[in-house]
Parts: C-alpha cells; structure tokens; sequence
DNA sequence: AAATTAATACGAAATAATTCGTACAATATT
DNA sequence: AATATTGTACGAATTATTTCGTATTAATTT
C-alpha cells in the first residue's frame, strides 16, 4: 500500500481540472489551462505522462485519445498537502492557521455563520466524547 | 519597493528559528536545526549565502560572526505564504481551507472557543460596515 | 611566530520541476 | 494510396533547490 506523492504546483493544477470535470484528453486539459496562461500542448501532456509514472493519474488506453483521470479525491489530495503545509509553516497548529486566516481575509458574515455552525456541531460531539 | 520571493522549504525552516530566537549566527542555526535532523554546516551557511542574496535575511558583518536576522516579519511571510497555498490549492477560497481544517484535525473545545470569539469580534466589525 | 581552531567563500554535484522540440504512429481526408 | 491531420512518445534543455567538499581567511592558542 504505496501512498502516492503530493503533487507540485504545476501538478495540482492540472488535478483541478480532473477534478472538475472527470476524465479528460490532454487537448480537453490544455484548452483549459490555455485559458489562463501560455503554455504548450506538449508541456501539459509530458506532465500527465509524469504524473501517470508518479501514480498521481490513470490513463484509459482503450482509444486512440488517451483519457486521464485523478488517482486520489479532491478532499484526499487537499487533505495531505493541507496537513504538510501546515506543519511547515504553522508547526503542525492548525489552530493557528485559522486563527490567521480569520484575521486576514475578512470572511463575509455568511461565511462566518457557516464557520460557527460547523464549530457548534464540532462541539456537540465534543461534549459527549468528553476531549478536553 | 521590491518584495521578497516567498522563502522556499528548506529556508522557511531557518526563518523560523531565525524568528524564534532573534539575530543568529551560522553556527546556532546549524546547532538547533542539527537537532532535528542530520545536516551540514555549510549547508545551512549557503542557505544563509543564498537567503541573503535574495533579500530575505539581512546580515550584520561587523563583528567576525556574522549575524543573521530575517528581513521579514514571522507574521506577514506566513500571511503570504497562506494566500499562495489558498490560491494554489483552494482557488482562492480561505472559507473553504477553514472548513476542511476545522472538519480534519478535531479542534479541542477551547481552540473552538478561542475561534468563536474572533468570530464574534469580526462580525461585530462587520455589522458597523454592513460588508453583506 | 607557528600551529591550531573556527569562521566564511566559492564551486559544483545531485535532484527535482518545468518546459518544449522533434520524431513517430494512427487516423482521416482527398 | 498519398497527403494531411491529430495524437502520443521520447529526449533533452532550463531552471530552481538542496546539499556539501575544498579553499581561504581570520583569530586564538601554544
């Protein structure tokens, strides 16, 4: 049971568009990171084939147009690089980061609302489970 | 008015005890990294080489130890940190970062409530400026 | 002042990440 | 069937990052 590497920037770029849309042709990726930067055709496709040796993606070889699709969910993925940038940059406390992150970006009041519903909910299980 | 390339991982982590305990020397950095893992010392004097080559320590030369202290504050390095990992991996999205750490890492009850009264104090704000 | 110690400077190897050009293969068009 | 089109494979250049060995310079000790 190998867990695959994070991805790097420029992979998990590529993700989000397997994400988003599913399994994917490399011109289908292109076009769409083509929207947002100049980048080449054959770039994005040497990359997929980088990211299919790394695991990162499988590829449907059954047509002539090859199709990739992400190994590893969205939530998974984000998850992990989550965790590791937390630890480097926040010495693992999560807290910390939200406490930052609150304090920059002032949040829309909805956003809050959301944020303390989640947290009431956290509590609730806290409080049966006793944690602190 | 030039600003700083974001420190890469190996540099985060000698800007942190940089922060942690003021203006250094090679020899204390590499000492209290050393304890972590195992690393040269040259290593982390050209990481201090490099890192002050781009800006992102500053050095004193008078004394024939020099003295390194990073130029940036832990705080605003961190907050520029954390708005590249949201764009990069959450497009943008910090509510949505929050909601994914406070769902992952049970928070305990007092970080919650530590998080709610920031809360609190945020929306207090916001209602004076009707942001929604 | 010679020898040892302790520091910095320099160069460069090793690895990883990113990018793309050129070649080749399969299909579609004329 | 010849040509053009559209796709994949491969190799390799470029750049960034990380690491450390060796050389040099300055200070301290004997």
């Amino acid at each position: 049971m190998e867990s695959l590497p994070n991805p790097t920037e420029a992979e998990l770029e590529i993700l989000q568009t397997l994400w988003q849309i599913g399994p994917c042709s490399v011109k289908q990726v292109h076009g769409i990171l083509q929207e947002k930067r100049v980048v080449g055709y054959t770039t994005i496709l040497k990359q997929l084939q980088i990211m299919l040796e790394k695991g990162l993606v499988q590829r449907d070889e059954s047509a002539r147009i090859h199709l990739y699709q992400a190994t590893n969910s969205e939530r998974n993925t984000k998850e992990k690089l989550l965790q590791k940038f937390v630890i480097n940059t926040f010495q693992g406390s999560s807290h910390q980061l939200v406490m930052q992150v609150l304090g920059n970006a002032a949040a829309s009041a909805s956003e809050l609302e959301e944020i303390k519903k989640l947290i009431s909910q956290l509590e609730d299980q806290d409080s049966t489970n006793q944690i602190n």
